[in-house]
DNA sequence: TGAATGTTGACTTTTTTACTCGGGTATGCT
DNA sequence: AGCATACCCGAGTAAAAAAGTCAACATTCA
């Protein structure tokens, strides 16, 4: 199980375009320097846009920035726009597929996983990534032992 | 972000095997009823073999056992088995993919999230998904609201 | 008007997934 | 011993998804 780049790199963008926020629309190739093609970001970045996270400033001088305040953004925001929904087994999204007894209880833990993974990635925002102390308060909470 | 089928039929097997403890080897062709192909499934069932957490009897009337009791067993046992080592990102296996100073944020993230999913998979074992009332248990903490 | 910039959709390449297949090895039964 | 029932292993393959590229177009500012 891992995230593809689409959702890495869209979060990488989304915490630059935080840490320019205030500072006019950026380019995409100032974006693009987080290291990755602009010809890709630039997708990525379509998807934030229509998913109302990122305005855009068409024409010269134009570019991306947030649409909203680092802290009404969350990771899980940026992940769904990004990658889509989260879709552990389609078990869970397909009501037809699910037959057997013993699937029916597997459906239930893949059920709770997404459930946990969902509020972990809404837990955190833009502004708990700007600020090194909130993030930490959060994380605190599962680290390894 | 999904999970594969290694790690869904995985579960489903192990699911059958836990449900027929204590009643000797299962063969391939009856595991095989939760509905995947007998040439698949062998591949998954030596990886949790190699994994410790099945035991085979091999020749006529052989066939596969839980290695260890229903609640020594957790679905990230299985999950890891199968599908390997959670990544979210290469970030955190990989020690020099980090350069930029803004990546090292994001890997915090996802270091969080690993935890956080590996906490989720490692709280549930297969005795907790054969009695119902264990899992309601665990599971009511995060339901949707 | 022309340079800078975002928009769009199609296309291609690469990687991963999800299998299949064939030949091997071990064991129990008669 | 011989045969049937099983598991064991690694190679091969077709389909799907991911990752990235490209070309033509639309908008805005100076």
């Amino acid at each position: 199980m891992k995230l593809s780049t689409k959702g890495k790199y869209g979060l990488y963008a989304m915490f630059y375009l935080a840490q320019h926020d205030g500072c006019g629309p950026q380019p995409l190739k100032a974006v693009a320097e987080i290291g990755v093609s602009e010809d890709y970001l630039e997708q990525l970045l379509g998807n934030l846009r229509r998913a109302g996270l990122v305005h855009t400033v068409r024409g010269a001088q134009g570019g991306y920035q947030l649409a909203k305040e680092p802290e009404a953004i969350t990771v899980g925001d940026i992940i769904d726009a990004t990658e889509g929904p989260l879709n552990i087994s389609e078990c869970i999204s397909d009501e037809g597929s699910c037959r057997h007894s013993g699937q029916c209880r597997t459906r239930r833990v893949w059920e709770y996983l997404s459930n946990s993974i969902n509020n972990v990635l809404q837990s955190i925002t833009l502004r708990d990534m700007l600020e090194q102390d909130s993030f930490d308060a959060i994380a605190q909470a599962t680290a390894k032992e």
